[in-house]
DNA sequence: AAATCAGGGAATGTATACAATAAAAAGGGA
DNA sequence: TCCCTTTTTATTGTATACATTCCCTGATTT
């Protein structure tokens, strides 16, 4: 009842949470995390025995997670051969922060359409609450109000389709986003901009909102390009 | 031997080609076949038992497939509980189409700078044979060759992220292009399109092929609605 | 009568056993 | 020695058995 209740909650944010109670999703996010981090080199061959035996669980788990992260892109399955990894580069972050500006700027303007009350009351609250840690500096709280931020105006443009897809990249670049909020500067830039993106959309100028969203990500990929962006990538390879 | 070549033809081309010798493989484009075509109805549960008995496998391989469609989004996996459809809706179709004149755009754009010798050509050939294939109305070549058109572009565009994604919403609405095509005038004007995006991309105006490619979806999109699917669409517009 | 809790059935989650495949190694003839 | 065939071995693919969870039902209690 209470997982259930959990799950509820959840749903439809990201397939994290939604997986945790799993071996599963243990396997599927250890995984994810490790080429994520950089863990694997690309084309390392990913052997189900090794990988349940090094977790302690059965082929059958390792193997359901595997078909995910081959349709995820993160890993290359030959049939009846192996599972290699792909890797994520340096390329790939760049990539996926133009498609994301692009895509972010989409889901303002659908946000100015579909928004509701109560969705511009949780940004809003966001936003506020985002200012209080800034000031006191606690990036981990820093770190997840933007997250939110996001993750509430995708939900916001109404659009399943385009939820699902801009939820995905921005996992995806977790990693590297962990590492660029982490200087006031940008986090007051950053919240800023969300400011003013959700004022266009609470406005319904759509127009305003697009480039203002298009704006905020590609002022988040020179901020990235600043700090160097292959050194933020290996920023997390030594741990455990 | 020969599994293995006839794999090594299609690597990269697309997950149907990949599966179509595993039971997963042909579980997960059986389901996925009926839920885009519009077998299920939204929010139907997906049982294992049920479908490995109607298929004639065991769970092992269903199990696989329903995981790897929850990711695509397909379905909803509540843990401990059931899949339930998610359904192709008229406004995913129109969301789809949307984001992907932004990306196609995108694409054509990007190719501009990154395509090679050899990809035009194979283009050019896709565009001089389509020609011969509309004067004799064989619309599954027509078919055939404006996916091979797509699928090219999105290769030439040097981007692993750009192109996944693409050919997944590409897939995603297959149902849906398979019938605007089948007019003599829209596979003559798609076809037209095709040969001013590529000319664009060949004297690398970015900017020219990104608009040409944007319109391209866009006319696309126009297209399906003439035919019917505009009552559903009108639908979309006053959703919440 | 309403609410609560126990039990049974059914479905999913996991582990293991078995089959099929493919790469590697061994063997045999020129 | 080289090439081709056969055997072996490791790994993936599939089936099945077992464990766990959930939900429905119905009896019991207040």
């Amino acid at each position: 009842m209470i997982k259930m209740e959990k799950y509820m909650e959840n749903y439809g944010s990201g397939k994290e949470d939604m997986d945790k109670y799993s071996l599963r999703g243990k396997v599927f996010n250890k995984i994810r995390e490790d080429i994520l981090a950089g863990n694997y080199k690309e084309k390392d061959e990913l052997k189900e025995a090794a990988i349940s035996k090094a977790l302690g669980v059965s082929r059958t788990p390792v193997r359901e997670a595997l078909r995910q992260l081959e349709l995820e892109g993160l890993i290359s399955i030959i049939p009846n051969k192996g599972a290699y990894v792909n890797g994520i580069t340096a390329e790939d972050i760049y990539d996926i922060y133009v498609i994301r500006s692009y895509l972010e700027g989409l889901c303002a303007k659908w946000a100015c359409k579909r928004i509701s009350a109560e969705q511009i009351e949780e940004l809003e609250e966001i936003i506020y609450l985002s200012e209080f840690h800034i000031k006191k500096e606690h990036w981990e709280q820093i770190y997840e109000l933007d997250n939110r931020f996001h993750f509430y105006l995708y939900e916001a443009c109404g659009s399943k389709i385009l939820e699902h897809i801009l939820s995905d990249y921005h996992h995806y670049v977790e990693r590297v986003r962990k590492n660029t909020l982490s200087s006031r500067e940008r986090a007051l830039t950053a919240n800023t901009e969300h400011k003013a993106i959700l004022d266009a959309v609470i406005h319904k100028d759509e127009e305003k909102a697009e480039k203002l969203a298009n704006e905020h990500i590609f002022r988040s990929l020179a901020n990235i390009k600043d700090q160097g962006l292959e050194k933020l990538m290996e920023k997390h390879e030594d741990r455990k």
